[in-house]
DNA sequence: TCGTTATTGACAGCATACTGACAGACTGCA
DNA sequence: TGCAGTCTGTCAGTATGCTGTCAATAACGA
């Protein structure tokens, strides 16, 4: 048995995992600090400008579009919706689905939330030189493009449009079926 | 170049909130992944690891040392002491404070989850090149450092060992009194 | 056409996270 | 010594996220 000593707290610290989790706890609370007085957080802005660029798309297509956990995007919708920043149709055409758009309440919102969230994103890359911003974007989207299936609300653009364009029927293959074709 | 007047959705994919949330989310799927089948999340074992480093630590320093959210971290030690990994035990010295300590049960999940732990961090980095993987970690670390004070729950270490060592008492100065002194 | 399969929104349950508040315990200092 | 202020664990409330499951609905295929 090699016996190999037991990871110490140092060592956790230098993981991803934990860099990972301090910097999205990071950045959430900037984000917040900076648009907690519009009552608006990240997964709320991200849905709201889903929401605004595509018209009447549907739950489960959105949840494609940020990647979220089509269980936890029922509740966020659910607090737009009490905000009045969105409302939820059916659609005669499909009974089971229930149609976003953006109200002018929301739109009104989004617009007077820009400076605040250009704001935040300026302050979460701010300890990092012009040169070292970009070169972290860079790999950070790398990384995380390339490991996109690797959660369970893996991002799907290519689903976005698929109800209104009639797409062909999707033929799951076991796993990953659809690699998204962007970079 | 962004000539609209609000952010599309294409402009949320490259923006540093979004990616770290992305990140997180792919972080903590793989290490679930690596080991879920021992029932121990991320946080968990941050907590055991710095509970191993540190017999006898109380909750609020622990809560300094992982950068949990003193609340959250409540609930965190309650299920680790229902796994019966840690036990809490009140100390004659400070009737208010419980402090921990790892049980042989608790030891021996840590050692049998090393291997998993380790694979869950290799996959995470897994898309880049070695290069790129350390610039990564460089800038990440940089980052999580600075912007250390951002969060709530800020990393403390020099507040671990600060009951033990009867360090001097602090006199907070109006806000948040401990700027880290290592850059 | 009709049974099988897939999709959709919803829900229950668990685990992080944060805000704010609280009672009880402790400490420094007048 | 007494008391004002601080610290500790805890709790209620809110918001993400995940795993499952479900009924209703839609689409597919023999």
């Amino acid at each position: 048995m090699p016996n190999k000593p037991s990871p110490s707290m140092q060592d956790v610290y230098t993981k991803p995992g934990h860099l990972f989790r301090r910097m999205q706890q990071i950045a959430v609370a900037i984000f917040v600090e900076e648009c907690g007085a519009l009552d608006l957080t990240p997964v709320q802005y991200a849905a709201l400008v889903a929401i605004r660029d595509d018209p009447g798309i549907d739950a489960t297509r959105l949840s494609a579009l940020v990647a979220f956990d089509r269980s936890t995007l029922g509740s966020v919708l659910e607090r737009l919706e009490t905000k009045e920043l969105i409302v939820r149709r059916p659609t005669p055409d499909d009974k089971r689905v229930k149609v976003l758009h953006m109200t002018p309440r929301g739109a009104r919102l989004l617009a007077k939330a820009m400076p605040a969230i250009d704001r935040a994103q300026e302050r979460m890359m701010a300890p990092l030189a012009p040169a070292e911003r970009k070169v972290m974007m860079t790999l950070l989207a790398k990384l995380v493009h390339l490991n996109n299936d690797a959660s369970r609300a893996p991002l799907r653009i290519e689903h976005a449009n698929a109800r209104r364009a009639a797409a062909p029927r999707k033929r799951r293959v076991n796993g990953n079926a659809n690699e998204p074709s962007h970079v």
